[in-house]
DNA sequence: AACCTATAGTGTCTTCTATACACTATAGAT
DNA sequence: ATCTATAGTGTATAGAAGACACTATAGGTT
């Protein structure tokens, strides 16, 4: 491995864009640096990869070490590697996004971080790096994927009503759909398995509950079937 | 930048899937490796990234380094960092993409590398590291954003008929397109600039020739137009 | 008990888009 | 003059997307 100290080669770290939904819309959680560069700043969670583990494996590792959150599924997003994005030396980021349900992830600052928080989409801090740039790019790439994938499902709880799925839909594409014709299509994509349950507890008509089923959907997929909602 | 040398840290390369069309169907690029390991294998151009250069300049410089192929546009495919991935030590690779015209690039092969070739898709040699899924990866990205991208049009010439084009796409997709459904949806996506021009020496009638106009196209997509084909 | 409020749940019509399909025109070669 | 290979053209049908308004009901309020 002797080539390894022969030249300065760039570093790699991970980055984690973490989407959370709760009724004030979208959130992505930021830790709070507490070493240089930038120590104070807010930041996307992550660090360097290490020497053992996959870049998936330290997605995972980052987000768990400096927020709590874990086992979430994460999908890589896009390599930055300007020159300049790290101002001690040259780092390369695998960045990776992936969406929650706010309310099953509660958080933990840890270690290399001071704090960990949700923040909401436009109501954020000025971020460490380039991260504005990586958010940026996510934000692009989940609404492009919300579209012909049933990716959002993980942002709901396990059980839902079609009116939080609408509103999870517009919330992400940020329009607003027709209740009757979304509610077709949602129920002729053949993935939501009608559990034969109700809310409980709302002052008002209470709506079904669904659950979405993975199993079917990746057998549809496998069929050739193209989605899109 | 002392923490470069702490730990061992893997080290990142650049990976260049190059497809090519011509008359017998869609190629690839590769290189036949001079250097250890996998000495006298087939495998993507490619190599490490410099400390003073971003990665898709890296793959610029590697392609042209080691094919002679320049001036094409490489968008970034995906990042594969798995652990054992090559039998050395760490590496990451960023792979890239990239359509070009093979009869306006003329490939020579230079310094780290024995040779370089095109290679039809269906009669691939083995290739080195995990460059098999890198290449299936690209294919796969390469077909899903045909559909809706225009980005096919670097496999063409400046200037093309109508027939190159629908060949194009359906070799790219696979299958085959109705001709007159074809150009009624081509020429009504308003990016193709009739040059009234024919094509010349065929012992046919011959056909008209476009341009891929860029500039209207890319005011299309600002004003959100979604592009399908 | 009557009413209020908030959301659930339901169908039809219109418009647009995708697809299937067959013949005439013409440049060059024979 | 004829042949060959490809250019170029329009319509009809089927399916998908989008617009649109009312009745039903759980719980709260008076």
């Amino acid at each position: 491995m002797a080539f390894v100290y022969e030249y300065a080669r760039p570093s790699v770290t991970v980055d984690c864009v973490i989407f959370g939904l709760d009724d004030d819309g979208l959130k992505i959680l930021l830790i709070q640096r507490d070493g240089d560069p930038y120590a104070g700043s807010w930041a996307l969670p992550g660090g360097f990869v290490e020497m053992d583990e996959s870049l998936d494996q330290a997605a995972q590792r980052e987000l768990q070490e400096e927020t709590g959150v874990s086992e979430v599924f994460l999908e890589q997003l896009y390599t930055f590697g300007a020159v300049g994005r790290d101002p001690r030396t040259r780092v390369i980021t695998v960045a990776y996004y992936a969406l929650v349900n706010l309310k099953d992830h509660k958080i933990e600052a840890a270690t290399d971080a001071r704090a960990a928080a949700w923040f909401a989409l436009d109501d954020l801090p000025a971020l460490a790096f380039d991260h504005d740039q990586i958010l940026q790019m996510a934000q692009e790439r989940l609404q492009g994927k919300v579209r012909y994938q049933p990716i959002g499902f993980e942002l709901l709880p396990e059980k839902f009503s079609l009116r939080q799925l609408q509103r999870m839909y517009e919330t992400v594409l940020g329009r607003s759909l027709d209740k009757r014709n979304f509610r077709k299509k949602a129920l002729g994509l053949g993935v939501l398995e009608d559990l034969n349950e109700v809310e409980r507890d709302v002052s008002h008509r209470a709506a079904r509950l669904y659950r979405f089923d993975r199993a079917k959907y990746e057998q549809l997929v496998k069929n050739g079937f193209h989605f899109e909602l």
